[in-house]
DNA sequence: TGACTTAGCTAACAGCGTTAGCCAGAATAG
DNA sequence: CTATTCTGGCTAACGCTGTTAGCTAAGTCA
C-alpha cells in the first residue's frame, strides 16, 4: 500500500459520524445533509467542517462503520453454521434488508478506499472467499451474485411477484455445483 | 396493468431527451443538470418544463432509450451466436462498459416504471430468460450475477488486479452446470 | 499574563430543481 | 381579416445543497 492511511477520527468526529449513521438509517441518503446532521447535533452545518474535511469523509466514516457492522453480523451468523454458504448468503441479505440505506451507501458508488478505516473492507470480504473454497475468481463471481440479488431487491427491480428466496436458492446451488479451480488444478 | 401509460413524448421532448442522453454520456450523472442541458440546447432551464414535467421524466425518457439501445445491442450479439449465454454476457458487459453513465442511470436507483415507455424493460430482459431455458428463478439469479459483475466493475469495486474475465467465466460455468427447474420437473 | 488552539458562530457563494408570471409569435376560430 | 388561444421562449425568485471566509468566546499552556 503506497497511499497513506487516513488520520483516525477524533472522538468528536466519531460522534458526528455516529449521528450521521443514525440520520442515514432514519431518513435515507437524501436526508443525510450537512445542515440536517448539524441540526441533529445541536450545532450549525459549518461547524462540522472543524472535525471532518468534507461530506465525502463523513460518508467514508459511515461506510467504514458499516463494514464493521456487516462483518460482525456475518461472523455471528457463520459461527457454528453447518452450511456456511447458505448462512453467509442469508446474513448478507438480512444485513442489507435491515440497513438498506447504509448498504446502498456502502456499495452503490465508486469508493475512495484511501478514506476508509484500513482493513475494514477486506475483513468484510473474507468470509466469501472462505465459503467458496479460496478460489478468488469464484469468490468474486459469488459476491457479484449476492450483491446483484441484494441491490436489485432493495431497489425493487424484480417483478413484485418474483420468488426471491427461490432465485437465491437457484444461484447458490449453481455456485455450489461448481468446483473451485484450485481443486481442479491440484 | 392498472396504471395508465405515460403520454408519448412530443418531437421537441424527444430532442431534449436525446440531448440529455448525450450530456449524460459525456459528463456523467453529475453533469446532467437542467441548466447544463438547457445550455446545450441554447435555451434556459425553465423552458425545459414546457416539454417535460420534471427531471424524473427526463431521466425516464433517457432510461427508456437506454433499454432500447441495450436490447438492440444484445439482439445483434445473439444473432447467429452458437453459445448464447456467453454471447449474451459479453454483450451485456460491453454495453455497460461503453455506456457506463447510462447503465448506472438505468440500474442504480429505484425506478418508477409508470414513466417508462411500455414494454421496453421487458424486451431488454427477455434474452436472459431465454438463455437459461425459461426458468424464471434461474433467470433472475443469472441477471443478478451479470448486474453485480457489471456494476461492481463500473464502480471499481473489485481489486485492481482482479481477473474479471475469469470471474465472469466462473460464474457463467456455475449457471451453465445448473439444470433449469422445468427440466427437473418435466 | 499572553499567546495559541479549539470549536462554535454568521454571512455568503455557486449550484441545484422548480415555480410564477410575462411576452412574442404562430395557429386557429368566427 | 380580426380576435382569441396556444406554444415556447424568457426573467426573477424560492428553498435546498455543499462549502468557504472570517469572527469570537472559551480553554490550554509557557
Amino acid at each position: 500500500m503506497t497511499t497513506t492511511d487516513p488520520p483516525p477520527l477524533t472522538p468528536r468526529a466519531r460522534e458526528i459520524a455516529d449521528a450521521g449513521l443514525e440520520l442515514l438509517e432514519a431518513e435515507g441518503a437524501d436526508g443525510l445533509s450537512m445542515r440536517r446532521l448539524a441540526e441533529r447535533l445541536g450545532i450549525r452545518a459549518p461547524s462540522i467542517y472543524k472535525h471532518l474535511p468534507d461530506k465525502e469523509a463523513l460518508e467514508a466514516a459511515i461506510i467504514s462503520r458499516g463494514f464493521e457492522l456487516q462483518a460482525d453480523a456475518v461472523a455471528a451468523a457463520l459461527d457454528g453454521a453447518d452450511d456456511s454458504l447458505t448462512a453467509l448468503a442469508q446474513a448478507y441479505r438480512a444485513f442489507a434488508c435491515e440497513h438498506p440505506h447504509l448498504y446502498r451507501l456502502m456499495t452503490a458508488h465508486e469508493l475512495n478506499r484511501a478514506l476508509l478505516t484500513p482493513g475494514v473492507e477486506q475483513r468484510a470480504a473474507l468470509p466469501v472467499h472462505e465459503a467458496v473454497g479460496g478460489d478468488p475468481d469464484l469468490a468474486r463471481a459469488a459476491w457479484a451474485f449476492a450483491h446483484g440479488m441484494t441491490i436489485l431487491e432493495l431497489d425493487r427491480r424484480f417483478p413484485p411477484d418474483a420468488d426471491l428466496d427461490a432465485a437465491w436458492q437457484r444461484g447458490l446451488d449453481a455456485f455450489r455445483s461448481t468446483t473451485p479451480r484450485r481443486v481442479l488444478d491440484g
